[in-house]
DNA sequence: TAAAATGCTAATTATAGTATGTAGATAATC
DNA sequence: GATTATCTACATACTATAATTAGCATTTTA
């Protein structure tokens, strides 16, 4: 799995956490289920442009910001 | 499919123009075939975060960035 | 230490990714 | 402007893997 992948979890996460959410909470108002949130924040999946927008509209941020801030960690 | 899947499709479509690239000799650069490429560009599929680096990087630009100018046409 | 949150395995379903062939469109050459 | 060559669309079909879920183990936190 490429870099990116996880370090766009560990984006991911961090603003999950700043919003005050669990796995499942986010997951619900996502759209998706806690389990996937999770391997997502552990870069264990090569998401799709779909999800990643899904996510990106739960955190109320766009999908190419939450890919600069990955790109900026590598 | 979600409407930013066409539209990052088109802008993937003028950058390769612009490189005065085919499907083809896009799809040998990025690493992946001509009719993939052709099914992105008209926006029929719904590409991973792997295959959009390499799309990027193929145009030498960042993925973000590719996003960035999708979101903006929308 | 009990409850909540997360990690992890495994199984299934949906679909992304890869490829071939053909037809149609577009552009170049004569 | 007819002919040839190049490029793209499209239609399948197949393979790999993303997406979804359930159950239990482990970690975290209150």
């Amino acid at each position: 799995m490429l870099k990116i992948t996880k370090t766009l979890g560990e984006v991911i996460r961090d603003h999950r956490r700043a919003r005050g959410l669990s796995q499942e909470e986010f997951g619900e108002v996502a759209g998706m289920h806690r389990t996937y949130v999770g391997m997502v924040e552990r870069g264990e999946k090569n998401i799709t442009l779909a999800n990643l927008v899904k996510v990106s509209q739960a955190l109320d941020i766009t999908a190419s910001e939450l890919i600069r801030q990955a790109e900026g960690r590598l």
